[in-house]
RNA sequence: GGUCCGUUCGUCUAGGGGUUAGGACUUCAGAUUUUCAUUCUGGCAACAGGGGUUCGAUUCCCCUACGGACUACCA
């Protein structure tokens, strides 16, 4: 019988999620949402040392932002409830004495001085990898070469201890990767890894097993940084007595720095140039500021779109895709196995796509939002005539009131450039006519307007092309821009007089030739 | 160092024993336009190297190189 598929998101509350991930998260959500199963967001709290207030709302936030909806959460809770693993503490430990009492596991008391003591004296016989395993166990201090008295004295009088995994000396664990295949470790490789620390929490590699199998979770989709620990995970399914039900794995390649020199990570902050987090993050301990996605203008559909296409791709020639279609089109199968760099000007170019996209009224939400900040007050029909002309050539939705103040400012600086090349006397001629005759047009529209200056033009025996640059520069004092008539019917007949009056004014300088 | 994973245009990638190695981003050129942008057309640009296997390898195998991850009482 087929189980429900079930996957897990679980980050450490650390700090802020980083891009990475949220594309682990979209992955998993991906699959959940393509068969019908279920997308749990489990909290993984076991270091209470890194404990960062606020990183738990943030990574909900973003999940939220980004349309990652969740079945079953610390906050919505769920039938696996809690779903945060400092709740859990008391599940933990019976686990770990099963561990013991099959021989699996053993009390370690070993202290930090010890354990860097052995390292220091394994580095100095040059053994290849220091580290606590099936050989250096026998000169520690734990309860394979403890007196079995002494073991018990120590346990009872409260010494602290930890449990260590008992990795056999010699076999080769086999482990199924869906996006490697099959990948082979030899015990030898792994350490007798800490399953409960000494203050009384697990560790990782004990909770995620225990939660997971607790939470029937059937594919673990998880970073490629995992991969090494994966087959001690194995071990740990086996002596539980769990490995018929063992999750499948997944482990997702990283994304790298666009340099390709090492993986993307938190501490990355915006050194790079770009944000590599999804919502702004204000660090509570220092106060510093990470920039975020959301806030730098970039849509949640256009930034889930871009990540999912870091690593991932359907095979065909498609590249916009909506939540739903990803998820109908989302396959394991088709996740890359190599490292991807992060590339800032492709998620440009899909904000850029989805921009385009949207109609004209909710476009102009963004300029009236930013309007409002400037006290200025404008229609819906007109934000959205200015959103409609600006669409094409903008990046992000702040761009519609900075690229385009002028739909509202008189301009008060003239781009020089222009002024030297085309602000003439016989452009400034023109244009007085054009100023006169502008306040008795009827029907005033880019269509008339536009009719009243050819006419004109053609009066002083001049094209169009001599004068619009120098036309445009004195309605909006830039070089470029939408359609020159859009604009003046946007501004109106009185503004528009004013401006080019100002202009032959203040430019006057240039209108020598 | 050890273990594991990886390697197709600058980047993201498709492909897969016989292809003019395809697309997208970037970039360049042209067309259109009142400017810029958009749009359209076109161009540059890749199978890391060496051995096998094979009639034939970019594709399968091995080695090398390079890159990455891991190597904590962190996740």
């Amino acid at each position: 019988m087929e189980r429900e598929v079930r996957v897990r998101f679980a980050p450490s509350p650390t700090g802020p999620l980083h891009i990475g991930g949220v594309r682990t998260a979209l992955y998993n959500y991906l699959l959940a949402k393509k068969v019908g199963g279920k997308m749990i967001l489990r909290i993984e709290d076991t270091d209470q040392n890194r404990f960062v207030p606020g990183a738990e709302d943030y990574i909900l936030e973003s999940l939220k932002w980004c349309g990652i909806e969740l079945d079953e959460s610390p906050v919505v809770g769920g039938p696996y409830a809690p779903y945060r693993q400092s709740e859990r503490k008391p599940m933990y430990m019976q686990y770990a004495m099963q561990l013991i009492e099959s021989g699996h596991a053993y009390y370690a008391f070993d202290t930090a001085e010890e354990l860097d003591a052995m390292r220091e004296r394994l580095k100095a016989a040059k053994v290849a990898t220091p580290q606590y395993n099936s050989i250096t166990r026998n000169t520690m201090r734990n309860s394979l070469t403890l007196p079995e008295d002494e073991v018990k004295q120590l346990l009872d009088s409260g010494a602290p201890y930890v449990i260590r995994l008992k990795v056999p000396r010699k076999e080769e664990i086999r482990l199924k990767d869906l996006i490697r295949g099959w990948v082979m470790v030899h015990s030898s490789a792994i350490d007798d890894k800490v399953l409960m620390k000494s203050d009384g929490m697990p560790t990782y590699h004990l909770a995620n097993i225990v939660d997971d199998h607790l939470m029937q979770i059937t594919h673990v989709i998880r970073g490629e940084e995992w991969l090494p620990s994966a087959p001690l995970h194995v071990l740990l399914y086996r002596y539980l007595g769990w490995e018929d039900t063992m999750p499948e794995f997944a482990h997702l390649p990283l994304l790298l720095k666009p340099d390709g020199n090492g993986k993307l990570s938190k501490r990355d902050g915006d050194k790079l140039g770009f944000p590599v987090f999804p919502l702004r993050w204000t660090d509570p301990f220092t106060g510093e500021v990470s920039s975020g996605y959301r806030e730098s203008g970039y849509l949640p559909e256009a930034f889930v779109n871009f990540l999912a296409f870091l690593g991932w791709n359907p095979g065909t020639q498609q590249e916009l895709f909506t939540m739903d279609e990803l998820a109908d089109e989302f396959t394991i199968e088709r996740i890359g196995k190599s490292g991807t760099r992060f590339d800032i000007q492709k998620a440009r170019w899909f904000n850029e796509q989805y921009l385009r996209a949207k109609p004209d009224a909710e476009l102009a939400k963004y300029l009236l939002a930013a309007l409002e900040e400037h006290n200025i007050s404008c229609t819906q029909e007109k934000a959205e005539k200015i959103a409609g002309l600006m669409k094409e050539r903008v990046s992000f939705p702040q761009e519609f009131w900075r690229e385009a103040s002028y739909f509202f400012v008189a301009p008060t600086e003239y781009n020089e450039k222009v002024a030297t090349k085309k602000w003439n006397s016989q452009a400034v001629a023109v244009f007085e006519d054009f100023k006169n005759e502008l306040p008795a047009l009827q029907n005033f529209n880019a269509d008339s307007v536009k009719e009243l200056l050819l006419g004109i033009l053609e009066r002083h025996n001049m094209k169009i092309g001599q004068v619009m640059q120098a036309l445009r520069l004195a309605v909006t004092g830039a070089e470029a821009g939408p359609d020159l008539m859009q604009i003046i019917e946007v501004i109106g007949k009185e503004e528009t007089v004013s401006r080019i009056g100002t202009a032959i004014e203040k430019l006057s300088q240039y209108a020598t030739a």
